[in-house]
DNA sequence: AGGTTTTCTCAGGGAAATCACAGGTTCGCG
DNA sequence: CGCGAACCTGTGATTTCCCTGAGAAAACCT
């Protein structure tokens, strides 16, 4: 399979002129990514976000769409809502995988549909997000279903390194100057999409939208809070890593020291 | 005859970029493994998983077809099941004992069937597993399978190692510091999921998915119950080696003593 | 059949995480 | 130097998640 694989997806990576480092494919060519859901505004959510990480996006609205995408568009990666008005989400499945046998899916399913037979569904490897997700939590599921299907270090690609920080997304392990921090879920995925984005100033409009829940209602000042929590934790009796630009946003970048 | 399967299968191990070991043919391709189940869903299940490990599959539905493909896919094992809608079970495996006298097989059969019959078949070397069951212990007993019938070294390969803890695939032991723990099946299977995924996350659907039967429908809390039940058996009095991460899942890593 | 082990459900307790709110602090700018 | 806007953070309510004891049911073993 590495070898059948490595003809595949083979994803090497890069680092672009941002800093941020990307999946690529064998030829250099952007990953592709195919988006499966009826409601059309979470494929436009979902379409924009995949396409900020610097990969192909197509979209379809129905299975039938979804196994005529599949076909043409030999996506590395498919996003499956288990909800499509015209097939069942398994039957949609069956099909896309005989199509593509070897393409990891990440599936969304309903909150409250939790029940409803998720069974069996990350045992290949494939993984899923219930709805409401945040978008941070998608991309980076996508981003690890992508690299394990592939011939990439793991090791190396896993870890997040911004100066003497680094955040393991296997194994949710943060350290500064070598020692273990405790992060909370949430309080991971900000720092997350900090380090992803390194030097450059990400407003709170920015971060809510990333990281929270797309249908979190609450006080925007909750990024105020969890920047407040992260400080205490990464930065506290140390030179900070995590700035304010004032009417801007935040930013966090390594330590002069 | 050992030396004829040296030269069939004669896996070699080499260790994935994943961190976790793979069986590889001598030439380096992946193992073949054929699937012969009549329900669909189930051959999906199994090819999934399979191809999770990194072994190139091919399924087929009935007797006919798996004598078919068997002559041109030739497999490094075979997983049967006895119940097909063509020909009986035993006439299949003649047939297919014809094409590939020294193939593996791992038979899968309804819990109440014969056992006395199973028994005599596994006699050479072959192995069971009844329905329903977990895709760990399927996977665990075809790695056997590929194994023995390989040349390799069947110790090294048995033994799964994380810190001061050790789990024997083959005779089932666990030890912790040198002491003997007695598990349970479950307890087993369980533990075996998390050792062959050191310091990596591992999210309750995926254990549930993984160690439970596929047709389990109870609730989710069995994970929580048997980390418990382990947490006590292994890290009683010791530093711990399970942790939680809140929200995500569950990680097993060598204490840092 | 009777005892033992294992698996699993259920429910309560408790800890942790999330978030709203509000008062305090800092910064930029006139 | 003083004001307002932007930001920071302590407190505590609420919710979510996890752990585990107790016991029923099933499997297993004589």
């Amino acid at each position: 399979m590495l070898s059948e694989r490595v003809g595949i997806v083979a994803a090497m990576t890069t680092t672009s002129p941002q800093g941020r480092t990307e999946l690529l494919r064998p030829d250099g060519s952007p990953v592709r990514v195919l988006v499966v859901d009826d409601e059309q505004s979470i494929t436009e959510l979902l379409s924009m976000a995949l396409r900020y990480e610097g990969w192909q996006i197509r979209s379809a609205g129905d299975g039938q769409g979804a196994v005529r995408s599949a076909r043409e568009f030999r996506p590395d990666a498919i996003v499956l809502d288990m909800m499509l008005p015209d097939m069942d989400g398994l039957s949609v499945l069956g099909r896309l995988r005989r199509e593509l046998p070897d393409v990891p899916v990440l599936f969304l399913t309903a909150k409250d549909a939790v029940e409803d037979r998720i069974a069996g569904l990350t045992a290949g490897g494939d993984d899923y997000v219930t709805k409401p997700f945040s978008l941070e939590e998608v991309v980076a599921r996508l981003r690890g279903l992508i690299r394990r299907s592939g011939a990439v270090d793991r090791r190396s690609e896993s870890l997040l390194v911004v100066g003497d920080l680094t955040l393991d997304e296997d194994s949710h392990e943060v350290t500064r100057g070598g020692d273990g921090i405790h992060l909370t879920a949430t309080e991971f995925e900000l720092l997350r999409f900090l380090m992803r984005n390194p030097r450059r100033v990400l407003s709170k409009a920015q971060i809510l939208d990333r990281v929270w829940s797309y249908d979190f209602g609450g006080q925007a000042n909750v990024v105020e809070l969890y920047i407040s929590y992260l400080r205490r934790k990464i930065d506290a009796g140390r030179e900070p890593m995590i700035h304010t630009r004032r009417g801007a946003g935040y930013l966090i970048k390594p330590a002069v020291v």
